[in-house]
Formats: C-alpha cells, sequence, structure tokens
DNA sequence: ATTCTGATTGTTCTA
DNA sequence: TAGAACAATCAGAAT
C-alpha cells in the first residue's frame, strides 16, 4: 500500500550523518495513476497521460549525472544502486565551479530549446486532436507555422566554437 | 510479470 | 510566489 508517498521520508539515519536539506523529491512516478496526485484535482482536463508530451528537459545537474555515472560505474564496477551515483553525483556536482558547470548548463540549455520545439509541435498535435478546444489554456506559444512545415532542419550544432574560460572562480569558499 | 522504489539537483509547472 | 512534481537510471522489492 505505500505508494509514492506512502514511505518516503528516505532514511532518517543519515539525516543525521548528511545534514542534507529537506529533500522531498522522493516522488516520481514512471507511469501510473497517480497524476500529479492533487494537482488535477477536478477533472482531467491538464494532466493527462500523453504518450507523446515531450518529458521536462534534463537539467544541468542530470547532464552531468550522464556522464559522471559513466565513470562512476566504471571507477565502481559493481555498485548497482542508483542511489550511489546519485549520491556521488550530488556531491561531485557541488564540488564543480560555475566554469565546469558551464558545459553542463550549454548542454542543459540545448535540450530546453529542444524542449520548447517539441512542445510546440505537441502542442499542435493537441490542437489536432484537441476534443475541447479549451484554449487559452496553452502556453500561448503559437508561432505562426503552416504545420506541415515542421521539417525545419535546423541543426545550429555548436561544436566548440566559444569556449568562454571564464576564470571567475567563484568557489573561494 | 509488471510496477515501483531509491537518490541526487535542477527545471518546469500549477494554484 | 512558493511549493510540488518530475526528469534518468537500474537492479531489486513488492504486488
Amino acid at each position: 500500500m505505500k505508494n509514492a508517498k506512502g514511505k518516503g521520508a528516505a532514511k532518517i539515519s543519515k539525516e543525521a550523518l548528511k545534514p542534507v536539506d529537506d529533500r522531498k523529491v522522493g516522488k516520481r512516478k514512471a507511469s501510473s495513476k497517480p497524476e500529479r496526485s492533487i494537482a488535477p484535482k477536478a477533472k482531467k482536463e491538464k494532466a493527462k497521460k500523453d504518450p507523446n508530451k515531450p518529458k521536462r528537459p534534463p537539467s544541468a545537474f542530470f547532464v552531468f549525472l550522464e556522464e559522471f555515472r559513466k565513470t562512476f560505474k566504471a571507477e565502481n564496477p559493481g555498485v548497482k544502486a542508483v542511489s550511489a551515483v546519485g549520491k556521488a553525483g550530488g556531491e561531485k556536482w557541488k564540488s564543480l565551479s560555475n566554469a565546469e558547470k558551464a558545459p553542463y548548463e550549454a548542454k542543459a540549455a540545448k535540450r530546453k530549446a529542444e524542449y520548447e520545439k517539441l512542445m510546440n509541435a505537441y502542442n499542435k498535435k493537441q490542437a489536432s486532436s484537441a476534443d475541447d478546444e479549451s484554449d487559452k489554456s496553452k502556453s500561448e506559444i503559437n508561432d505562426e507555422d503552416d504545420e506541415a512545415s515542421g521539417e525545419e532542419d535546423q541543426q545550429e550544432e555548436e561544436e566548440d566554437d566559444d569556449e568562454e574560460e571564464d576564470e571567475d572562480d567563484e568557489d573561494d569558499d
């Protein structure tokens, strides 16, 4: 019976060992019925399981994690706990300076850009197949477009042109 | 057999 | 404005 919120709380013992801020993020559902818990109070107007709905773009931390996981597993073969990488990653992440996080943030920004694009297409899809045109609900992201012209090959690949080495080491601490 | 959990932080989203 | 939810992951726990 302990669904998502049922247990959570993680280990309290570690709380004393590691004075981490309150981690209220122990809730994530890959694909279940608990729709946002309390968000969709009324009917299923917005929060509905949309298989086409683009997932949120990975934050800089997640981008870093993806790479970190490889390293972590490379040095820790055998560790199968996802939490292990999470903890180690979080610790390392805080160890990085802005300059080091910059590349990750840049990548994250890119992902976000794609996310918007996906959302754009997704919105169109919704509008196309929208039962009730609730309209105005969307994010007003309507840009002149001819739906059919969604094949914009805009591969703005910035390989490595601006490697602004901000020497501003703020991590003096 | 399928669904869910843990653990991290950052971003997105809703009321 | 502020808080909640969720993004990846992966193998084990649970139903």
